[in-house]
Formats: C-alpha cells, structure tokens, sequence
DNA sequence: CTGTATTTTCAATAAATACTGAAAACACAG
DNA sequence: CTGTGTTTTCAGTATTTATTGAAAATACAG
C-alpha cells in the first residue's frame, strides 16, 4: 500500500484523524461508526482496496469489513470493482460529493422517507372525520406533516435531475451572497 | 386530558401507531426513540403537557421523561409555558413545520455540521504540501468537502432567512412540475 | 423555619447495537 | 474430484446507549 519517495510526512496524522472523526460523526446520524469510517477511507484512497486492507487499517474483523462494506454497496456509495487476475474482490468508493450527495438523498428518501409518508396519510384518512378538539388538530397535523414531506421528496427528486453546475448555477441565483465552492474536477 | 362529546372514535389508535412509528423514524436519524416520541406527543396535544402526563401516556420514568423534555428544548422544538396557579411546568412544541424545519436544520449545523467542517479544514491545511498521489488525492478531497460542505452551511443561512411564503415561492419557480402544499394554517 | 410539591441527578440496570472469530459455503484451478 | 483462497454467515460477546427509580436538591406556601 505505501511505497516509494514521499517523505514521511505527517498529513498520515490529519488522515488517521479524519477517519476516526468521520466514524464519529456518522453515528450522530444514525450510520455506524465502522461504516463511516470504511467509507471515508475510501473516499481518500486513490486505488481500490480489498477486505484485508480494511481490516489492517482500521484493526477490525473480518466479518465486520464484511458486512459494512457490502451495506455500503447496497447504499450504492460504493463499488466492487474486479481487478485482472485477482480472485478477491476490491472496493471503491463513489468520490465526486454531488453525486454522493444525491445517492445519500436518494437512498434516505427511498428508505425512510417514502414508508414515513404513508404513514402519515394514513393517519391522516384514519383521522378524517373526528370531532374533538384532539381529534381535529391530529387530523390537521397529519395532513400538514404529509404535505410538507410530500413537498419535500418532489423537490428531491427534481434536484436529482440537475447535474451539479446547474445546481450551482440555481443555487447562485437564489442566494447571491454565498459564494460557491469551486467545481469539484477529479484527477482521472 | 380526554373529556366531552366525541364517540369514542378510533382515531386514537392511528395517533398510537404515529407516536410509535415517529418514535423508531427518529432512531434511523441518530435521534433517541423517547426523544422522538415525546416531540409526536407535544406536536399533536392541543395543549401543554407536563412531565407526568408524558410518564403516564409513553409509560416512561420521570428521570427518562424529565432528561428528554429538557433535550428537546436545548434543541428550541418544545418550549416549557407557566400555567397561572400551577407550580409544575408543562411543554408545548413549536408546531409550525417550516419553523419546525429551520430549527433543526439551524440545530444540526451548529452542534454537527461546523465541527465537521472545522475538522476539513484543518486537515486540509494540514495535508498541504503532501507529495504522494496518496497525499494528493487526500488534501485535494479535504478541500473538495470542506467547500462543498461550507457552501452547504451558506445555503442554509440563506433560507434561516426566509419565510414560509418565500421559500414557497423560490421552490415553485425551481420546480414548476412539484405541486406545492397548502401554507401551514393552524388554529390559533 | 417546616412541610410539601416538584425538579434534578445519577448509580445501577436493562436494552439495543456492533463486533469477533471460527466454521461453513463457495469458486475455481489443476 | 481435491486443494486453496476467498466470501459469507452467525452464535456468542463486548460495547454503547437508554432507562429506571430512588435520593438529593430546589422552590415555595404557610
């Protein structure tokens, strides 16, 4: 994994504690502190990486890399890509942030979003005729609730349709003052 | 708490089911299910609640009950109001939802986002002058995040600006084919 | 101050969640 | 088929997080 000429700079101290931060910081929303941080390795590695070299480097078991790696495949965040002549299998993370940015969305609208929903409606319809105070102000608040994430998940899905300088580009527009981060532009 | 004329009508057994399905959403989110169900409670009680309301409808201890009413309004999503004559507190939630919305996307980015991003920024500085593709590819994504996740924040300041209507109208314009929800309207 | 209602704290415990490691299943080369 | 490298599963265990309940602190009325 390490070779050649570079110095033995300490940036590997900003890595190691990115990584243990970003773990930290996916559990306050909900993702598992493995997963995260599996996923930010990836994000910072310039070649694929196997099971093993997960293991090794955040010192975890195999059925653990195992299992949060396939996870993050499933989240489509991350990608199995063969390599020639190679039996075991290598993983890679997606790395430009819109597209990240719209998978997360995407797949927390799918999951969690969609079955909240049709609660709500339903709660609303099994609401519908009641008549005390109680009663009438669930029913409103189930309504306004479905509505507003209904509203939500539109606007979701139309902004999954921009690709990331049209984005930009709405964005500038509806706030002047914020100045944009330059386009992202990945090395190949 | 339930009092008058109404049949005893089974709209009760939906606001059940929303209490406790509102409860395991707020897991998925990072957010503790008693926290989530309390906030389901006080958004749809046409009154304030007081802490032993709250034990009695989730059966909850006090200190359970207590330590999370406290959470919510260090969060600003429940307010404590003084009843005249009553030396106990009760809660009430905000329960406008675009109010309910800015304050948690206001909440999150000052206890979660802008740590995060402080955290990019020193490692990309950090990671300045690395010279292996390693070191590279690692400072430039360091880079990548923090403007991505720092514009991020500027959005968000923006639209803490707005109001209901406005923003409204900004999403119509974006999104012409995504109906809108009719404007919240509570009762008094 | 004394007594009572209420809030707050926190050590002990319970519940939920994540992780390990070894065994089983699988894939393929020879 | 046999042997080898790899993936997958999962029962047991460890860790983390949430909850209880009772004691201590607080607030106030009389």
């Amino acid at each position: 994994m390490s070779n050649e000429h570079s110095p033995p700079a300490d940036w590997t101290a900003a890595r190691d504690e990115f990584v243990a931060q970003w773990g930290s910081l996916g559990t306050q929303w909900g993702i598992n502190r493995t997963m995260a941080q599996i996923h930010a390795l990836l994000l910072i590695s310039p070649t694929p990486l196997s099971t093993d070299d997960v293991m090794e480097t955040l010192q975890v078991s195999r059925g653990n890399a195992h299992s949060n790696l396939k996870e993050l495949v499933g989240w489509e965040l991350v990608r199995s890509v063969p390599r020639k002549g190679e039996r075991r299998e290598f993983f890679e993370a997606e790395k430009d942030l819109w597209t990240v940015f719209l998978t997360v969305a995407r797949q927390r609208a799918r999951r969690e979003i969609e079955p909240a929903l049709r609660l709500l409606e339903n709660c609303a319809t099994r609401s519908e005729g009641a008549s005390s105070d109680e009663g009438r102000l669930f029913h409103q608040q189930m309504v306004q609730l479905s509505e507003f994430i209904g509203f939500g998940l539109r606007v979701s899905d139309c902004v999954q349709r921009l690709r990331y300088p049209a984005a930009l580009q709405f964005a500038m527009r509806l706030f002047p003052n914020s100045a944009a981060p330059k386009p992202p532009q990945l090395s190949p």
